[in-house]
DNA sequence: GTCTATAGCTCGATAGAC
DNA sequence: GTCTATCGAGCTATAGAC
């Protein structure tokens, strides 16, 4: 996980991954047929730890948008894993990259997730759809591009300001009418 | 340009480059003495061509915002220029990337414009400076945040939509009192 | 289950002919 | 200014000993 995150998935190699792990490179590939195999393992072992540390139950509605700020603030604190994703999130969208499909599959679930939440919270119908969509993918993208600001200037970026400011004048112009306050016309 | 949008920066070979410019790799070094520096050399052409095409004046105030707005816009149809700094932007995070302080000042220069036209559309002093700065970054990393999920997904990204509500929402919290609104104490 | 050895590539960079 | 040739290094994956 370490070495993917700080040097990215092509230009990490089995070797240094084998060193940390205390064996051989072909020790390595004992285990995981191929590094593509490795990568894919190793993010859907990150989702298993998240999934079993969130507990039995998911918070829905507002809670759940206040889990997101937390998370944001908890993520100040884990370096590690904020790089990983930063990183492999954004190389995924190159050519023929192994984890293309296990990042398209994980944005379409949070974007249902965040979607579900602003509508609860803001005791919204089918009708406004759109713009609820329109929210939550800014609420997941605002989340993702603080990390890179965040990584390469941390005394410059604060996560939890900025994302619960965001999730904040969302959920206040979602809930007025404010359709008629867009900047373009 | 478009090898190191496809593959980003340490996938990418001289040979491919080479070969899509019409020379030989040596041909390519002979203009360029390594591949670093040529990545920072496209970038360099890059931003001279974005300023040259801005023209003479900077719009300012609300008006550099509805521009950052119709950038999003226009971005949905030039996916090179936004795979390629989507990808280089996060790839620059990693360990002694050649594009890493090409992004430190890039961004470090974004922040302050988007922050002092925030300033001025909201008629703002220097006592908002925090919530201004905390807003001036999330408009960033919405926009980089959304081109990621549109890249792997253009049929559920509307960027410029999501860009926009963001924007409003924000200058609609800023302008008025919001600071009591906010989702953690 | 872990190792050594190596096959078989690809890569960036250099030297030097023309 | 562009080429061919090549060096030296790195890489993933496989074969097979122990």
């Amino acid at each position: 996980m370490d070495t993917f995150a700080a040097r990215g998935y092509n230009n990490a190699s089995l070797a240094e991954i084998a060193e940390r792990a205390g064996l051989t490179q072909a020790g390595v590939l004992h285990y995981f047929r191929s590094k593509a195999l490795l990568l894919t393992s190793v993010l859907e072992l990150r989702d298993q730890r998240d999934i079993a540390q969130l507990g039995t139950r998911r918070p829905q509605g507002l809670e759940f948008l206040r889990h997101l700020v937390d998370t944001a603030r908890r993520n100040a604190e884990r370096e590690g894993i904020v790089r990983l994703y930063a990183v492999l999130s954004a190389e995924s969208v190159t050519d023929a990259h192994p984890a293309q499909s296990y990042f398209r599959d994980r944005y379409s679930g949070l974007r249902a997730f965040v979607a579900e939440a602003l509508t609860e919270a803001c005791g919204l119908g089918e009708a406004d759809a759109r713009r609820v969509g329109a929210a939550a993918n800014a609420i997941i993208a605002v989340m993702d591009g603080l990390q890179v600001q965040w990584l390469l200037d941390p005394d410059s970026v604060d996560m939890a300001a900025s994302t619960d400011l965001v999730v904040t004048s969302l959920l206040a112009g979602l809930g007025s009418d404010a359709a008629d306050r867009r900047l373009a016309p």
